[in-house]
DNA sequence: CTTTTTTTGAATTTGAATTTCAATTTCAAT
DNA sequence: ATTGAAATTGAAATTCAAATTCAAAAAAAG
């Protein structure tokens, strides 16, 4: 995606920061990754390539991402961080397997209707929200019942 | 709460443990607790009790009123772990306030029912799930309005 | 009472997150 | 091109809660 990229530029350039190769290299492994990433799953790739980047950078880096609203931490159980792609992505839910840790993104408006209206009657002003099911999937459910 | 004492002795008798003075006293710690509590904070309750308990077995007893269905882990933004009761204590939401971080559990039947449909759709055997909303509560915006 | 088992808690270890700091790179000014 | 100030990098150190270890103390069994 062309656009995260300028996001980028533009928001470390807010900062008074460049966008070095580092930098460009880390948030392309993150844009190409397919699933939630680690810092550490970042850096093992990221390692690898031409211009290569030491754990501390990709840290850093991933908290610039954050900052500038192109990646989103997750913590879908375990205690380590996680980083989910934001920008270009809209807000999803989590549906999480609790067998093989697979997990869907999905987005129900009436539930998002709903949630406003539960805030409302607390006078509670919302800024974001987070929602996970979990459970089987049905692959494991059929896993399970025919081995 | 009378019986959770018992829900607790039943479960230890079941693996084989017993419901020792300082086992009893971590229990009535937590349950006296109003809000959450973390392990340190239990421990600083409990460190000064007749019967004294050390921070290792404040731990290790918070696991097993996690395993008894007594404790229920909750993190409600930071990454320090933070226990709420359940036994007795119906499912909730939360709705936190970003300024303050107090928190009102909340409950909409509406957005169950909508949850488990969600599930439906993906073919999903929900199990249980979290959902929380961030945001800021009626103290808070008003303290910023007429400072 | 003696032996065996369980429990306790101080101390240690672990592990991820975060910070430090010296070396390196970048870049604007000369 | 050269200099030097500022930004960047990354190995190493630090932090801090979580988890484990192990010897002493307590409880239970014989």
């Amino acid at each position: 995606m062309r656009d995260v990229q300028d996001v980028f530029a533009g928001f470390l350039e807010k900062r008074g920061l460049s966008l070095t190769r580092q930098r460009r290299e880390i948030l392309g492994v993150f844009l190409d990754a397919k699933r939630h990433l680690t810092v550490e799953g970042v850096y093992n790739i990221a390692k690898k390539k031409v211009v290569r980047a030491g754990y501390t950078t990709v840290f850093r880096t991933m908290k610039l991402l954050r900052e500038a609203g192109i990646a989103k931490e997750v913590n879908l159980g375990g205690k380590i961080v996680k980083y989910e792609r934001r920008y270009g992505h809209e807000h999803h839910d989590h549906l999480v397997c609790l067998e093989c840790g697979s997990f869907v993104e999905a987005l129900d408006p009436e539930i998002e209707k709903l949630q406003n209206k539960l805030c409302n009657k607390f006078d509670f002003t919302p800024r974001r929200h987070r929602m996970e099911i979990f459970g089987t999937c049905r692959r494991c459910r059929r896993r399970k019942h025919k081995p």
